[in-house]
DNA sequence: AACTATTTATAAGA
DNA sequence: TTCTTATAAATAGTT
């Protein structure tokens, strides 16, 4: 129809291409909506053209979602729906486990007893009471490693503070050391009295501090 | 385009509807088949006749569902994606609240408690302790209950039995029983000793019975 | 389902 | 894009 027969076959050039596909886009539009009324049918029709421009015709009083719902009605098929019912049934699955972990919770917090029996809060008091030796087990364990990591930390620093004194001890012994900035500067002791006996008291303190000092905190040993 | 022309309006009778729906349903289809083509477009036409009869075209090389996929990401609008995505988000949150639940489970029953720090720990034994007092608090209170209630019971039939014993009594001094067949009978005591002594007996004996007999099970006393 | 007179759509050109 | 118009195509009414 048109003052020459056409191929059925794509047209090459783009130009003509849009001009025609935007003629017969608005020809079938029409021939749609003249079906629509006049066999009062349900219609949807829906086209991307090869730019991707989008244009679409729905029947009236229907909307697209409908359109589709009641397209995939009529298939029996699937698309999205089974899809949507499977995750319709684990998000039911995993709310009644939550519910039952809610309620076991409770439960371990002393709660939501009052449906049980004798027999069953015995048997909850001793799983209970099982568990609480599970914690205070790890908690020992716990307060036991980092006891140990401090004492070796200790050792190793009563170690390095003995070579010290030794060294020092041979250096004073040598007449290498001949004034008391040296001291002010390694140890930040600045008193007058016996270099040797400073630095010995120094070191105990120290290790002292380490046994019994510091803030209730993770390192808190006073547990120990 | 026909013998003459028509109104765009509903065709009333009903074969005429048909068959008007059927050919120009035929030319439509055409046309989508045509526009395909000539112009590389993706086309979807969907039909519902008014007797509900289904009909589609769809451009080759593409599925239903890729074309809604593809109208769903044009629009960027619901249909039920948005739906879907919210119930999948609601379906991650219930699932992470499920694993801390869990996770809380686990640790209250003394596993998973390796990155515990020990104040951690010491917090956990501590809300386990109070806990599991509630729980033994809650059994010593439905042993009392039942406890209250079997003694209760206990001193009922004490009093029917002292009933009993009254009555038996005035009846053997009113020389109404003459032989054991009644103690038979009615004690299931068949030993010919003093009636009424072993009547006494037997009462004592069964609530020692009820105090202190009886299997471990959720009517034990035991602990009462 | 065909036929066909007529209406409608549209290809090409402006 | 839109208009024009010659012509192809679709189809209403009929058989």
């Amino acid at each position: 129809m048109g003052r020459g027969k056409i191929e059925i076959k794509k047209i090459e050039n783009t130009t003509n291409r849009q001009v025609t596909y935007s003629k017969r886009r608005n020809g079938i539009f029409k021939k749609a909506q003249e079906l629509t009324v006049l066999c009062d049918a349900k219609v949807s029709l829906i086209m991307f053209s090869s730019s991707g421009k989008f244009h679409e015709f729905i029947s009236p009083n229907i909307s697209t979602k409908t359109f589709f719902d009641l397209y995939q009605k009529t298939l029996g098929i699937d698309l999205w729906s089974s899809h949507y019912e499977k995750m319709q049934e684990n998000y039911r699955r995993l709310k009644e486990i939550n519910n039952r972990l809610r309620r076991e919770i409770r439960q371990r917090i002393g709660e939501d007893l009052d449906d049980l029996n004798i027999k069953e809060l015995q048997a909850l008091e001793a799983k209970m009471a099982s568990s609480l030796e599970a914690v205070r087990q790890r908690k020992y364990h716990v307060i036991k490693t980092q006891t140990d990591t401090y004492k070796k930390k200790v050792r190793n620093l009563e170690q390095r503070h003995a070579n010290l004194v030794l060294d020092l001890e041979a250096k004073l012994e040598d007449g290498i050391v001949e004034n008391e900035a040296y001291y002010e500067s390694s140890m930040g002791l600045a008193n007058g009295a016996s270099n040797l006996y400073a630095l010995r008291l120094h070191q105990n303190h120290q290790v002292n501090l380490l046994h019994h000092g510091g803030r209730f905190g993770p390192n808190d040993l006073r547990l120990a």
